[in-house]
DNA sequence: TTGAAAGCGCTAACAT
DNA sequence: ATGTTAGCGCTTTCAA
């Protein structure tokens, strides 16, 4: 690094600007930020003549000045299983690229289940203005902690607590809405297996379900319900009952669990859609190349990366935003239903 | 914010402690760095008292003294298709886990293929102390364009150019060893099909792929051979003409193609291990979990970031590291080649 | 062992 | 329209 500082482009401050202009440093900065009055001339001149000396305002000094640090902190489970899912790196993108396009960083945290001591790290030490959380917890120690010093974030997911700021794909409409067209399609003995209840989003499409059934009188039958299949093992179990108990069709909270029941059923020589029906809340590439291609929701996380990141700003620049935003799906109808 | 700034916790500073106690700031900065002549005593009660008040320092106002971020970038490519990979991710978890045990952060920086301006943009700002890139190409922008400007850096790939700092599974030696293993079990017909020749971590893969073969003096079929295979097509057609040719066995250069591969043989009827055994170079869950399980590669991508972030603030720090540092890898056989 | 003072690069009242 | 000055919170010579 020595040798970076050391570089010639680099030394450039407002400072030397302004002296080999012949202005004070105020007028250079104002030239810059376009605030205040200065004469489109000599902003023109400033301007010219940073652009030709590669001038690159030091973002840090300017942040000590404005305690501003034009960082958001993206939370992430470490969870390593959850990870599998391309969920959380593809709104990390659709963040990512709202706040460079805004001129904003991600620093990304990683966070142990109920341990915040990496987002108070980053809180207390200054590193970012505000923070977003892309996986909601039925009880959220995160959700908890920057509610009570009062800390600008964001949440992806669900709360029942209205006074945080949130987004979310519409999981419950969703859900409902692809229950429905497998009942319209003259299934009757429905079977669902569902993962981690702590999860805002497993209550929601489990809701979404049981509403779906309900909107056409259909009573649940618990025989065919497994939740909180945390492992292979339970969903393996859970596809045995099921499969037992002469399910026409079953519903898979999400991706990891659809693969999961796809060796399964073919362990058993279970045929898709001809003994069974498959369909997974969850989109993913592998559901789609599955033979036979499986019926999904489909939901856009980069969008709802994209949009988090944008109302966290937004909110942040005092512009007044909803609290609470809702985005779309698409029910995408494949073979595993034919 | 207002709200948040207002916060009666987080006002406290240097210098309201040395008000407080009567030193001077220099004293409280000396107590709290642990650096220059302090008595042992003075250096407790400080200490203490900032422990009481729940003191933390102002790392940007830090930073500005000392020019330094305390963060680093990781480089991830923004194209969604290889972010269907966990490898990233993973990485990415190691990364910020060491990251954060030294008092660092890490800034996530995507970048669009050939297009460096996100990482100008960090490096211009002074928003990093250092770059980690996550993958290397065989042409790279980014790394020129580092290495012009001697930004220090470090890439998780393979670089030519030994003057790049470099750290990553050691591909040809783990691919060899595969390789090699499976013409033990008699294997002769071998096809290969592999990804974007782009990518450094390709080559290295088909390298290791041939060794093994030249190894056991068995002569390269080109028929078998399938490079740059980037679409799910081009995969269906090379699996086509490998079965048409009679290939006894065809290792996979990654667990994406391998997916595609398995199953476009579905669809063909080729039973595995029984018509054909297949290998990958790279793991995954879905292939631990296909039926039957696919033999594979197994590298550790969390240890491969956190190694390769400690190299990164160790030579920021002043310590001569290895210029290239190869981690280790697991052969897996599992029943797809038995 | 401790303190005073300058400075990191920028912003923002408050003059002029 | 431009300049002066005083910070932002911390580090670091240089003196005492």
């Amino acid at each position: 690094m020595e040798s970076y500082n050391n570089n010639a482009h680099r030394k450039i401050t407002i400072d030397k600007i302004a002296q080999n202009l012949g202005y004070s440093k105020t007028t250079i900065s104002r030239a810059i930020s376009g605030k205040g009055r200065i004469s489109q001339d000599t902003r023109k001149k400033v301007l010219q003549y940073c652009e030709e000396c590669g001038y690159k305002p030091n973002i840090i000094a300017r942040g000590l000045a404005k305690s501003k640090t034009y960082n958001i902190a993206a939370v992430l489970p470490a969870d390593p299983e959850l990870n599998e899912i391309p969920f959380f790196q593809n709104c990390l993108l659709g963040i990512c690229e709202m706040a460079s396009s805004i001129g904003y960083d991600i620093i990304v945290v990683t966070m142990e289940a109920g341990n915040i001591s990496r987002i108070r790290n980053v809180v207390e030490n200054h590193k970012v203005d505000a923070v977003i959380l892309l996986r909601t917890l039925v009880q959220d120690v995160a959700v908890d902690y920057l509610q009570k010093i009062g800390f600008p974030f964001t949440v992806i997911g669900n709360s029942e607590n209205l006074d945080v700021p949130q987004i979310d794909n519409h999981h419950v409409e969703a859900c409902r809405e692809l229950t429905s067209l497998l009942v319209a399609k003259k299934m009757r003995r429905m079977a669902f297996i569902g993962g981690n209840l702590e999860h805002v989003v497993s209550q929601k499409r489990f809701q979404g379900f049981q509403e779906g059934l309900t909107l056409n009188q259909i009573k649940l039958n618990w025989d065919l319900i497994y939740l909180n299949c945390t492992t292979k093992a339970m969903v393996y179990t859970a596809v045995e009952k099921i499969v037992e108990n002469n399910a026409e069709c079953i519903i898979c909270m999400d991706d990891k669990i659809c693969s999961q029941v796809l060796v399964k059923l073919n362990d058993m020589r279970v045929m898709i859609p001809r003994d069974l029906k498959i369909a997974s809340f969850y989109d993913s590439l592998f559901l789609q190349s599955y033979h036979p291609s499986i019926t999904t929701l489909k939901f856009d996380e980069k969008e709802l990366g994209r949009m988090a990141c944008k109302m966290t700003l937004d909110r942040l620049n005092g512009e007044d935003v909803a609290q609470k935003l809702y985005l779309g799906y698409d029910v995408v109808l494949r073979s595993s239903t034919k």
